[in-house]
DNA sequence: ACGATGATGAAC
DNA sequence: TTCATCATCGTA
């Protein structure tokens, strides 16, 4: 008899939502890896939106190309990409399609740090385009955590200085300890 | 404070 | 084809 869980596999609606709201929301949310038929989850405490072509962080503030495609598809798609010859980030895109957003998961659990959750959970940019879900053996989990609006901090987003006016915006959430 | 380390995109 | 840049991390 199975047991009635309380897990809820997030799906496009969630987001498909406007990318700022999509980050906080995610606070809290499992990313569950699917690794030899074993499924890994980990709570996401740290994120970062990335809002569009005007805004100057973003990927796709100069226009489409090979590597930033998924965040012009569908939301509810991981766009994966390397950085600094060393590190795979994590984003899952947002928003409706034609508009280039995503929320980039900086930290789960323990691993403060895009590049640790990236090697700790074992996840390159064979996951670029593909879907949030259990197909791709990488999707998002709400387990039915409850997070205080209280213990949210948002804060600028790392790494992003040369984007003037847009580095100062506080797009980066951070769930504190309760 | 800095070096590792290589893909990416824009310029030529 | 070259070149500066880069949503980082570990060590000093």
């Amino acid at each position: 008899m199975p047991v009635a869980t309380a897990s809820r596999v997030l799906t496009r609606p969630f987001f498909d939502r406007a990318v700022v709201a999509v980050a906080r929301d995610l606070l809290g949310k499992f990313l569950v890896r699917r690794i030899r038929g074993r499924a890994v989850a980990v709570m996401i405490t740290e994120t970062e939106a990335y809002d569009g072509p005007r805004d100057r962080a973003c990927h796709a503030h100069r226009g489409r190309t090979p590597r930033n495609a998924p965040m012009f598809g569908p939301a509810g798609h991981w766009y994966v990409y390397f950085v600094y010859g060393m590190h795979w980030m994590l984003n899952v895109v947002t928003g409706e399609s034609g508009y280039p957003a995503a929320v980039l998961i900086r930290g789960v659990g323990d691993w403060d740090g895009p590049g640790k959750v990236t090697k700790a959970l074992a996840i390159d940019g064979g996951f670029s385009g593909k879907a949030a879900d259990g197909e791709s053996g990488l999707w998002i989990e709400d387990r039915g955590v409850v997070v205080d609006r209280k213990n949210i901090r948002a804060a600028p987003r790392i790494g992003v200085d040369y984007a003037g006016a847009w580095a100062r915006k506080k797009w980066r959430f951070v769930l504190d300890e309760g």
